[in-house]
DNA sequence: TCCTCGTCAAGAGCACTGCTCTCGATCCGT
DNA sequence: ACGGATCGAGAGCAGTGCTCTTGACGAGGA
């Protein structure tokens, strides 16, 4: 007998109760996320999951991590390097709003309104800056750094180190801007606003594109 | 005696439960805001408070609403008709940037994650737009249409009709990051990335004014 | 082989929440 | 002066997060 097998069945469980957790996530949102019933659901009474996760902040901080992770993700395989510069930028734009509109909970999760008092765990960090590596990528290996707009330095010179520097600040802003378009969308802001909310979101890639010197074209 | 006395002092218990809310909002956070303990604060019982508010949902729903409308107000008390344009538009840029740092939770509640199942009630549309005239206030007066680049038309033609038809995408795209970019720095997406973010602040609404066709200068 | 130790699920319980219902008291217009 | 509407208080229900104790089970050491 594998001397693991406590231990996987440990880890099943804990795999049981954050699917559930997500599942309720989706389903109910955030707030409705309830700690007895997701224990209700997989089968356990409420205090046997605590054995798991600690309390439901340390639930919503693991959903928290899985989302960062799976957005990240979602964007570094929509960029196909065979393509042109413009285009790897759309499919990437593209890939977090389509991302974020089929897990919107989640999205609302990490780019929404954090709770006060919960000061982002550390672990959180290098998964958020995933997506706006994958950009600066694109930037580094098709951008023209003259091409871009006077811009002050007021980016810390550790963040992004591959970017030229003149590019940085563009950068950040176009970072910026792919995640405000995509909530202010997801958030309804755009209701009774855009009408053809594909046409303008490509719009608006396409400009951020321009802004951090990407070539014209394809 | 005069005849309105009951009808003064329910609004005034309506002032206070509201009042106590907010603060309790801006100290805990919207998730802990309870209606009990707003009660208990005001001085009365859980029941009672239900004669002033319908539900815990319809009690956000208000203090959505005046947070829309006190941000509308500071944006429009904040644009200057006898400055030059980019003065007045980087003016109202910064008011709302500073109305959000001033009430960071009321910011969350209305540019955060919504609720789901939580339709934004009918009275809140109107309030929502107001920064967005205030913006449009000001191209339409200083801006020029020759000088945006070419958009799709992508925006409801009902929408700030006051505005040039080419104008009125990149309205609603510098409108977008302005609430982009307060909402990023809000939620501590800027942490370890943005040094000096007055200076950045001020940079990316000069970049918007000149997307949105505000002459150079002042 | 037996036995102990650590892990786990279950149950009871506490303090809290939103919300409903009922019951007196009070005020207002007729 | 009275009758109806209005209002506050209290009890109560179902649900929540979280803690503590109790009992069962399996794995490793004597």
């Amino acid at each position: 007998m594998p001397p693991g097998a406590r231990a996987r069945a440990r880890a099943e469980t804990s795999r049981a109760i954050l699917d559930e957790a997500r599942r309720q996530l989706a389903r109910e949102g955030a707030a409705a996320l309830s700690l007895r019933s997701v224990a209700r659901e997989v089968g356990m009474v409420s205090s046997a999951v605590y054995r798991y996760v600690a309390s439901r902040d340390e639930l919503l901080t693991r959903l928290i991590v899985e989302a960062y992770d799976a957005i990240g993700e979602a964007a570094e395989g929509a960029r196909d390097d065979g393509a042109g510069p413009r285009a790897q930028w759309r499919a990437v734009w593209r890939a977090v709003r389509a991302w974020a509109h089929e897990h919107p909970a989640e999205y609302g999760l990490i780019y929404g309104t954090p709770v006060p008092g919960y000061a982002a765990p550390t672990e959180t960090i290098p998964a958020a800056g995933r997506v706006g590596v994958v950009l600066a990528g694109i930037v580094v290996a098709h951008g023209d750094p003259g091409a871009v707009g006077g811009w002050p330095s007021v980016v810390r010179d550790d963040v992004l180190p591959e970017l030229a520097r003149p590019v940085v600040v563009p950068a950040v802003v176009a970072w910026t801007q792919l995640f405000g378009t995509v909530g202010f969308e997801l958030f309804g802001q755009y209701e009774n606003v855009v009408t053809d909310r594909d046409a303008y979101f490509d719009a608006v890639a396409d400009a951020a594109a321009t802004s951090v010197g990407l070539p014209a074209g394809r």
